[in-house]
DNA sequence: TAAACATATGAAGATATGCTCAATTGTTTT
DNA sequence: AAAACAATTGAGCATATCTTCATATGTTTA
């Protein structure tokens, strides 16, 4: 039998990331962006919040790197890079979707 | 471009499965529970927290279906079955470990 | 059956979270 | 330069979350 646990460092970034997946808001965010990048207001059209409440979720998410930015004119554009958090998120998905 | 959003429902449901990984108490109980069954008070000395709060987190992970109970006498044996919430907490691990 | 032990439950407090509103910053257009 | 537009930020509020304490339930042993 393992003795081995998560030292409370480790278990602590894991569930930095989960709890980035953890609020329906930023699963309906980041669902979209799985179809490719969308500025700000899309977001907030798409997921029915304020434009203030998507940029607060932004900021988080790219704090976290889950995101990044790119500017266009006006607009500010995100997207999805990393392929480990798409798998990630996704297998998150297919679980519910499978019950 | 997908114009398909995860409605709201889903989203939540995504969310809640989410959320279970999101504490660091329970992160470290679960990656106790990987390396096999514990009892309330096994889990509790290797968490660092009371038996009841550990009860407390026990109880939200069953409801979940993330965890099932045995009972053995006195002691409550928990463990985690379910391989796709074995393997996508460990992926949620491995990603963080190889930052 | 009483005592001891393991777990569970409910209440209460401290902290965290997510939202909207109002104001600000940054960019483009007139 | 002013106006219009897009996004960001900070404050404040309502709600959720996690923990401990005290108590209750369930099980075994004396």
């Amino acid at each position: 039998m393992a003795l081995t646990v998560l030292d409370e460092h480790s278990a602590t970034h894991v569930a930095e990331l989960f709890r980035a997946f953890s609020d329906t808001s930023r699963v309906m965010i980041l669902s979209a962006l799985l179809g490719g990048e969308k500025n700000v207001g899309a977001l907030a059209d798409l997921v029915g919040i304020s434009e203030s409440a998507i940029s607060h979720h932004m900021r988080g998410l790219r704090q976290m790197r889950l995101v990044t930015a790119r500017r266009n004119g006006k607009e500010v554009y995100y997207r999805v890079d990393d392929p480990h958090i798409i798998a990630l998120f996704k297998q998150g998905v297919r679980h519910v979707q499978e019950e």
